[in-house]
DNA sequence: ACTTCTATAGACAGACCTGTATGTCCTTGC
DNA sequence: GCAAGGACATACAGGTCTGTCTATAGAAGT
């Protein structure tokens, strides 16, 4: 038996990559790699290698990188939706504060170390109209046409002369604080939006 | 670097492709390409073949592609500070009204058919903090900080309570409508933003 | 006429890219 | 105990990437 089967074994008690499937392996390392780098810069090579498979068994997982990237932008959205929701759905909120919920939900995001901005709006500076790819272009746009539906719902209870107008503004606050939230300091980037967003609503 | 090349640049913006030298010729056609698609996925032997040049040419201008996207991203820098200042500089203009200028600038941009969103948030997302390209990223961060102390410096008039807030909000909104405005087709995102700037600041 | 500068044309090197092919090992179910 | 399938390791094909090299043609200056 070989030195392989023991730090596989010690592996697996406690290290979270080991302890997946291979496919969540490659998947979370992809992730990784392609959020803090970029995607066109990342190749499956070096997938493969940080996540210890075989190659033969990435591509019966995927059948091509653009498959992955495809992926990869839909686990991000719900996992991005999940995170922004989350906070709008507690109980006893008013309409108004779940709309402001979306504040407090990126504050936490934007205080990490490995925050690097909106994994669409970097998505869609590598695949953009003129690029190749409708599956990975379709994901890209699912979630943009989601976030906004989604903060559509949450204006409408609020029963503003015009909705869609508010919609646009807080979709707006929001990129714009994750831009922003990326090239500069300022840790109260979230809360300083959430005031600005509460004075757009305040009408 | 000096002026002279920065001034340089912005005079080739209307002449057609092949009245220019070659400096320029290959200058233009990186960033029309660079901007269109991305930049990683566009190779330095297509931009060669479009601009009509010798390899050794262009080798000779520009070191390394590394290189030729720190002049890229410095000649849209100068473009787009020429984009958003003017509009702002206008004589007769409140305090005020100078910083909704901005938003009047982005309007034409927004409608033109070839516009795909900010190039520096692009160029970010390409060439991140993990990246190793100091020059190109130095020119990124010399963008945003020049965009952060150029709002800063037309919101010092309105003396407000708290001005430094008001910046990062400003900045929010524009950066925001430039990432709304390429995932809408509402063209009247630039005024809608320009409404809800005006309401932030009349507090 | 002679040198020099600039640009063109294209072969070439070496690295990296995606994707395939060929086997071997190891676990699991029966 | 043993077959089947999942995963491993590795070599390789065919292409593209950046960057270097040689050779040539034309224009300008001396």
């Amino acid at each position: 038996m070989g030195m392989r089967d023991e730090l596989e074994l010690m592996d697996l008690e406690g290290q979270s990559l080991s302890a997946l499937a291979p496919r969540e392996r490659i998947l979370k390392t992809a992730s990784d790699l392609f959020y803090r780098f970029s995607i066109h810069s990342v190749g499956v090579d070096r997938i493969i290698a940080e996540s210890g498979v075989a190659k033969m068994t990435f591509y019966k997982h995927f059948p091509s990188k653009a498959d992955l990237i495809a992926t990869y932008l839909r686990h991000k959205s719900v996992v991005w939706f999940q995170m922004l929701a989350t906070p709008t759905e507690r109980s006893g909120l008013s309409p108004l504060e779940r709309v402001l919920a979306i504040f407090d939900a990126l504050d936490e995001p934007f205080r990490a170390p490995s925050f690097r901005g909106c994994p669409f709006v970097k998505g869609l500076a590598e695949f953009g109209p003129d690029a190749n790819s409708p599956d990975v272009q379709a994901a890209i746009a699912a979630y943009f046409n989601g976030l906004h539906e989604f903060v559509a719902s949450l204006i409408e209870p609020l029963a503003l002369s015009k909705p869609e107008k508010a919609v646009v503004q807080i979709l707006s606050l929001i990129q714009g604080s994750i831009v922003i939230a990326q090239t500069t300091r300022d840790p109260a980037i979230a809360e300083t939006n959430r005031e600005a967003a509460r004075l757009l609503l305040a009408r």
